[in-house]
DNA sequence: TACGTTTATGATCTTTAGATCATTTGGAGG
DNA sequence: CCTCCAAATGATCTAAAGATCATAAACGTA
């Protein structure tokens, strides 16, 4: 079962996603994460740059995770798709 | 094989290892994915914060990238000290 | 369609990261 | 100790992110 999204191809696209499935609005998310709703609504978008510390602010209101690994370890489609 | 690193815990620990299992001096990692010597050792010391195109290229510059995931699955210790 | 809620945009201001250069500290060998 | 290279610090400047407020566009639903 994938449970893995490659960053930063689906990064606003997994944030939103799990989100969603918390029955958030991005106001909500905003007070949890401290991060702004107008920021949030970027991130979603994956308009502009962002900060590291942003980025993981939400993820931790989400329950999720960031982690590095070697890239040559697995192959795409093991990753791919999870957050369609 | 453990093969991931929690983030932001070991990101500039990460980052370090994997540059000096390459051979590569910050001034080597510096040319091949753009980010400055200087930026290199304050990411590398986990010192103030980063932006996150800024992890990226220096990630892919040595061949890493970086995971999403539900923060739930799996236990702490399937990854940790990976990089120790 | 009209209302209420959620999301996106837009403007301004503050803060901070990163570029850039110059200097310094720290190690490893000679 | 003295070089040489690598890494860290420090100052200044520019660009970009985020705070903040206000408003507009979208979307669902009664």
């Amino acid at each position: 079962m994938k449970n893995f999204v490659r960053i930063p191809r689906d990064l606003g696209h997994a944030i939103r996603q799990a989100r969603r499935e918390k029955n958030l609005t991005q106001a909500d998310l905003a007070t949890r994460s401290g991060v702004w709703q107008e920021t949030i609504s970027k991130v979603e978008a994956g308009r502009g740059g962002t900060k590291l510390d942003t980025i993981l602010a939400l993820l931790a209101a989400l329950d999720l995770e960031l982690l590095v690994r070697t890239r040559s370890k697995g192959t795409a489609s093991d990753f791919d798709n999870i957050f369609d």
